[in-house]
DNA sequence: TATAATAATGACTGGTTGGTCATTTGTCAA
DNA sequence: TTGACAAATGACCAACCAGTCATTATTATA
């Protein structure tokens, strides 16, 4: 294991445990074995080690939950159940990084973190909001944005059960039972309150979309970690594309889901296919 | 207004913005105008200052609320309109101390404030399980618990809208949209995720009833603030009373309600009412 | 006006913090 | 065995922290 991950992991213990504030890098390097200089040798600021740990965890989670939207073979409520089971069992998981990010998540003043924050619960939002499309189509035209609060408000306060109390709790059907409570909402609500304009405001502060640029700097940094490999091969022919179209789509496609089910390309299928589809 | 008042809203503030570690003492008796000094003879330290800010806060907003749950004027759904009218109110009116509660709530390492914050956690779920009962009766026994999970999700994301983006919002249309949406689930979820047992579990850590002395307590320090009033001397006829049961229900009745209407008894009035049904 | 009592001050203390850098240790090939 | 290079160390720094207390200013009383 690198010593950048030895570090990371002894991190997530503490901030876990104390807070991130309240722990300090004498603490993480005592426990992670090492001196504090090696500490900054890994990483620039205790600033960007947070910043490190969000974006490991963010990345796989989200990628995680947008394969389960977006594989053809769920559907109905049975997607739904998958997308809440996705959901909690990767916070259960990762339980130490899912409680510094509640925590930590308002609460910080790094400007940088805010909007890395606001950019992941953004595109959480847009994962939900094409579950919901798929799933209920036109008929929750006005009240999809209520629906995707009304979902986070479902994840976060029984997010809270399994992860502040240490009490074995039967995943599958508090996901049922969300599904089943999701689609009462969605069939029955009438009152919309987050209108299009009012989700548009919300959302404007500050999104940036990823640029092409972008996108080949993380393929470039990820071509080089990795071993030779169909994955490694299938990386650089999308990077070559992603610099001069020049393959088809149904090439890029399966390049794509070649590197897909590899967690550690998992994130840079999701953009790409983002990249793509747009 | 008393330098403890003068303090606690500079605090207030400065906490909002940069949160309760992140402000340092000399900041605040800059922003109050004071001396270092002075600060330490208003409160014998930081964290009194924030335990005082909580609890002014707390005592208000729980007697609001429980005030519009008991009032035999409300029912059906316009008490649930109520209700969470008079949540997003509070939470408006005093957004300073909601930023603050929110975000130091799981953040906290001092134990008195943790358990300060799962006691009041637990009134007000008090509060919301006895509407829900008054509204739904016995056809909710089974997904009572889970009902309110979820309204305290509504609570949570709704609030966030606010609080975090500088927008005005008709609060009405929240409202009345939230109270359609427990309806909804209400009347149909059937598939329960908190059991009773669960739920006791949850509560169980560290959860103490309030002694009739400390009760007493609290009401001797209020009389001497107080000026001669009727409120003043409602209390010291209820303090002898709890002290040695002497007066008819009907009697402690209306002292209570004369005491309950002026903001600085309503906290006191909370605990007597809960304290005679016991 | 003189005296006593109270309120307010801010320099100071002991401690912790994130971050640096001259120095030491380890690891190679020659 | 040597020397060149990289990896790792931890004493050290300036900045800041919560909290104290001898001193001074203000007020009330006689």
């Amino acid at each position: 294991m690198s010593k950048k991950q030895i570090i990371m992991e002894s991190a997530l213990e503490l901030f876990a445990k104390q807070g991130f504030e309240a722990t300090s890098v004498q603490q993480i390097t005592e426990h992670s074995g090492i001196s504090k200089g090696a500490f900054y040798l890994s990483f620039k600021s205790k600033d960007e080690l947070i910043m490190a740990l969000i974006d490991q965890f963010m990345m796989q989670f989200i990628s995680d939950i947008d394969h389960i939207v977006n594989d053809p073979n769920n559907s109905g409520e049975e997607l739904l159940v998958k997308f809440f089971y996705t959901t909690f069992y990767s916070f259960q998981k990762h339980s130490d990084f899912a409680k510094i990010f509640i925590k930590e998540q308002a609460h910080t003043f790094n400007e940088e973190l805010i909007s890395k924050g606001r950019h992941f619960d953004q595109l959480i939002d847009d994962i939900t909001l094409s579950m919901l499309d798929q799933l209920y189509g036109e008929t929750i035209q006005h009240t999809k944005y209520d629906l995707i609060y009304c979902i986070k408000g479902f994840m976060h306060v029984y997010s809270h059960l399994f992860l502040f109390f240490n009490v074995p709790l039967d995943l599958d059907l508090l996901c049922r039972s969300l599904a089943e409570k999701t689609e009462l909402l969605a069939k029955h609500s009438t009152i919309p309150f987050i209108t299009d304009e009012l989700y548009e405001m919300f959302r404007k502060t500050g999104h940036e979309e990823m640029t092409a640029g972008q996108i080949i700097e993380i393929m470039e940094q990820k071509i080089e970690e990795l071993e030779d490999s169909i994955e490694k091969e299938s990386l650089v022919l999308l990077k070559q594309d992603v610099q001069e179209l020049s393959l088809s789509p149904a090439i890029v496609k399966g390049l794509i889901t070649n590197i897909r089910n590899n967690p550690h390309c998992s994130w840079i299928a999701f953009l790409l296919l983002n990249y793509y589809e747009v």
